[in-house]
RNA sequence: GCGGGUAUGGCGGAAUUGGCAGACGCGCCAGACUUAGAAUCUGGUACCAACCGGUGUGAAGGUUCAAGUCCUUUUACCCGCACCA
């Protein structure tokens, strides 16, 4: 029987070696695993972490087994809202429960029997580390891509924190799942933006799933089209919209610009009606996500009354609209209205009974907008009359930039990265404000900057730092000018540690740089990256513009960080539900581990379905997974040592190392451990198996199941299994001498034929013509047609 | 609305990518061992008919000698984005 004590015997030797620490042996072959560092909360390890750690846990072994240097470490994500609330709550610092639940998770990692490499650990929240995170923060400063900007931010209320786009996606809080309003606030940005292109162009050689790829291009959301400049009649001034479809501008019947657009402000007294404009603006910033989106279908809006748009090529007069449905957020926050073939606009002109000129053959605007115009033919368009649409918009385009009206432009529906939170668990801000020198870089050898203590964690009613009220750290000199100056209270999001944390663990204890480039070129990028789907538009896309930055800037050698990103799926609770505790179905791994052992956790949540899909938990499952390792245990009653050989059992193991060694590369675990079974099964029917095709299982086993593995070697063996090799497989001793073949009459199955593996299709024919069976299910004289498919199937049509 | 995904026995899930649907596991049924139970071992288990056969992969069409797999239409659920101009 397969008992804990198993576990725990296996653990002390493991842990007490140097078995799974990395080698900074430059000339060995390196394999560089990489799990999503955790966020150490205080509920603990969820089984959600070990579906996540276990795909690269396999691979981590399994490579290991096959000679290679391999770096699977682990660290701490360890900044974020849920300690600092706690802290809030109790008093005690963060630090302290920091450190208590950095300790919690490492036990459990530990009693799960996971091959990392704990002498690398890194915790974002250790100034050693976060001094790097400060460095890099300062490059991006030093090159103009971290900038203050008094702007609209996403805000929650019950956070009292500003947002990033990425952390308030579906208008909720990342966090607390609360609305997310829009507030007007001074903070520090990235420039991700500028590199949306080289993110969408290195997709394409990177190794990730193809839904992740699209998942990414879609946050990026690039869009090509146009900028035109609209003459606003009566003044000396423009109107800039941007378009995907300018070949569609002689459809153009109304202008709209969003709410808080700022023309209003700049011709107010040209404008009649600005109390009118101004009332709709403060009742459309008051509107809920759900009743801006959803409740959308009801088209609401203004008529700027007094000034009116030309259109630069028709030089008609056209009427501009003030609407909720026109983002300031996005392109230039106004845009042509082309009511005959756009769903918006034709609801906004039906409404308010504005004209719909068709520009594109078919459909009928009277009765519905018609919106298939991604080919067709121009029509009222003068000069485009006749042209199909691709050629109208290369041809409008070339009109624009040669009339100077506007030019080729794109667009990208990724924001730039709100970086700042007010907050006092995160990483300082490294910045300084001077009265005179404006916001001045602590000098790199003043990082890092540490945190100081305070006697309050919480934030301000207005939404400001904690660290505003500790005088003693915000007064400072200003590096440049020696004068009085105030420290940046403002500290970073969760993200910015994870967005390098994998480059230290290759060097984790260096204090001269953040890692050594000698030790960069060897384990960079890394081969294998594993998480969550969440992270897609979040985490993976901020690490991959920090590290491009870097690559940019010479610091770093590689592109791209990751070469290849998997994603596991959820494990729901056994009613099919995600796992909450308020639905009462959460699955603590401590109590299968203390109930079943570590390895059938392990194996079980391999077993439980796809890897990349969800699947729900069964406490029926885990039964039976511990049943196998049981049966796994008790094959040293089957071992004979005086030469047994059997070619079955030789055949099943080959086939056994080829599937298993295949499927573990391809994440299919839940099959390999079937084919498993099934070899299992074989040896138990056979009643005998020998030493060595036992010890070639038991390796191909051990990612999966290591301590039951290490058990039932030390049996017979001295060393330990993880001190050998990934066993090889015979093709050979695979194959068979005869297969049997499926007969279909027309289609379905009668009976089946023996013939040898290697005959033709003039052979196959000879052996079904003359077998018995035959003339029980087809008349020689009606066969119309005979297929034959070696190897696969013989068909006759009568 | 747009994008991505899923749908297969009582249940979780397999299927060499167009070639014997249901591997493996659970559950259930039976047998062996046992005074008995648990555990273990062995066998059976898609459905209807129970002899020949017939029907089956969300639904409806189609292509093909052959479809879970390809095409068209459609339904339900899940995930992501969203008046993106």
């Amino acid at each position: 029987m397969y008992s804990k004590e198993i576990d725990k015997k296996w653990q002390d030797k493991w842990y007490n070696s140097d078995y799974f620490n990395a080698k900074d042996d430059k000339k060995m072959k390196k394999f560089y695993g990489l799990i999503e560092f955790p966020y150490p909360s205080g509920v603990g390890l969820h089984v959600g972490h070990v579906r996540a750690f276990m795909g690269m846990e396999v691979i981590a072994r399994k490579k290991r087994l096959e000679g290679y240097n391999v770096l699977f470490p682990i660290g701490w994500d360890a900044f974020g809202l849920p300690t600092e609330n706690y802290a809030i709550k109790t008093g005690i610092h963060p630090r302290v429960v920091t450190d208590k639940n950095i300790e919690t998770f490492t036990k459990q990692l530990k009693t799960l029997g996971f091959s990392f490499d704990f002498t690398r650990q890194v915790d974002t929240t250790d100034p050693s580390f976060y001094k790097w995170t400060q460095w890099i923060f300062l490059k991006l400063f030093e090159k103009g891509l971290a900038y203050k900007d008094k702007t609209e931010v996403n805000y929650c209320n019950n956070c009292r924190v500003v947002l990033a786009n990425e952390e308030s996606q579906g208008g909720k809080c990342d966090r607390c799942g609360g609305e997310v309003v829009q507030k007007e606030k001074e903070v520090w940005m990235l420039k991700i933006t500028d590199y949306a292109d080289k993110l969408l162009e290195e997709l394409d050689n990177l190794d990730y799933l193809p839904r992740i790829k699209t998942m990414q291009e879609n946050w990026i959301g690039k869009s090509t089209g146009a900028e035109v400049n609209f003459d606003i009649y009566g003044k000396e001034g423009k109107l800039k919209i941007y378009t995907t479809r300018p070949d569609t501008i002689f459809g153009v019947t109304f202008m709209v610009i969003a709410p808080e657009h700022p023309i209003i402000q700049k011709y107010k007294d040209k404008i009649e009606n600005v109390e009118e404009i101004e009332m709709y603006a403060k009742e459309a910033k008051k509107k809920t996500e759900f009743e801006r989106v959803q409740l959308a279908k009801d088209k609401t809006g203004v008529e700027v009354k007094g000034i009116k748009a030309i259109n630069p090529i028709t030089g008609r007069n056209i009427p501009i609209w003030v609407s909720d449905y026109v983002m300031m957020g996005y392109g230039t926050g106004a845009i042509m209205a082309v009511p005959a073939h756009d769903t918006r606009d034709y609801e906004f002109a039906k409404k308010f009974n504005i004209d719909i000129i068709p520009v594109i053959e078919g459909g009928d605007v009277d009765k519905e907008p018609f919106t298939d115009i991604n080919n067709g033919k121009m029509i009222n368009s003068q000069f485009l009359n006749g042209l199909d649409v691709k050629d109208a918009i290369s041809k409008i385009i070339e009109y624009i930039e040669e009339n100077k009206i506007g030019k080729k432009a794109v667009n990208y529906s990724m924001k730039d990265w709100a970086f700042a939170r007010q907050r006092y668990w995160g990483e300082p801000v490294p910045i300084v404000k001077c009265e005179d020198c404006g916001l001045v870089a602590v000098p790199e050898n003043e990082l890092p900057l540490k945190l100081p203590e305070v006697e309050d964690f919480k934030p301000g009613e207005g939404g400001e730092s904690p660290l505003i009220k500790v005088e003693s750290w915000v007064n400072t000199k200003c590096p440049n000018c020696s004068k009085p100056a105030k420290r940046e209270t403002d500290t970073m999001p969760q993200w910015a540690g994870s967005s390098w944390y994998y480059l230290r663990y290759v060097d984790p204890h260096n204090n001269n740089e953040l890692a050594s480039k000698e030790n960069l070129e060897y384990w960079t990028p890394v081969d294998w990256y594993n998480g969550g789907m969440e992270h897609v538009t979040r985490h993976l896309i901020y690490s991959r513009f920090w590290h491009r930055f870097l690559y940019d800037n010479g610091i770093v050698p590689t592109k791209e960080p990751y070469k290849k990103r998997t994603a596991q799926g959820l494990i729901l609770g056994s009613d099919g539900e995600k796992m909450s505790k308020s639905r009462g179905n959460v699955i603590n791994p401590d109590d299968i581990i203390n109930e079943y052992g570590a390895d059938t956790l392990r194996a079980y949540i391999l077993f439980i379905g796809d890897y990349e899909m969800a699947a729900p938990w069964s406490d029926n499952g885990v039964k039976g997974v511990k049943k196998f390792l049981d049966r796994v245990v008790r094959l040293e009653n089957f071992v004979d040592l005086n030469g047994f050989k059997n070619e079955e059992i030789e055949r099943e193991l080959n086939k056994t190392i080829k599937k298993v060694t295949e499927d573990y590369e391809n994440m299919k675990y839940n099959t390999a451990i079937a084919q498993m079974m099934t070899f299992v099964n074989l040896v138990y029917k056979i009643g005998k198996i020998s030493k060595e095709d036992l010890n070639k299982f038991l390796l191909v086993l051990n990612p999966v199941a290591p301590h039951v593995t290490e058990e039932v070697w030390s049996k017979f063996n001295d060393d330990m299994i993880i001190n050998n090799s990934w066993p090889n497989y015979d093709e050979n001793k695979i194959k068979t001498n005869t297969i049997e073949l499926a007969v279909q009459v027309n289609g379905s199955v009668k009976f089946r034929v023996n013939v040898p593996v290697d005959a033709s299709k003039e052979e196959i024919e000879d052996i079904v013509m003359s077998d018995n069976n035959l003339t029980k299910y087809v008349n020689k004289d009606s066969i119309k047609k005979l297929i034959i498919v070696p190897g696969r199937i013989i068909n006759f049509v009568i």
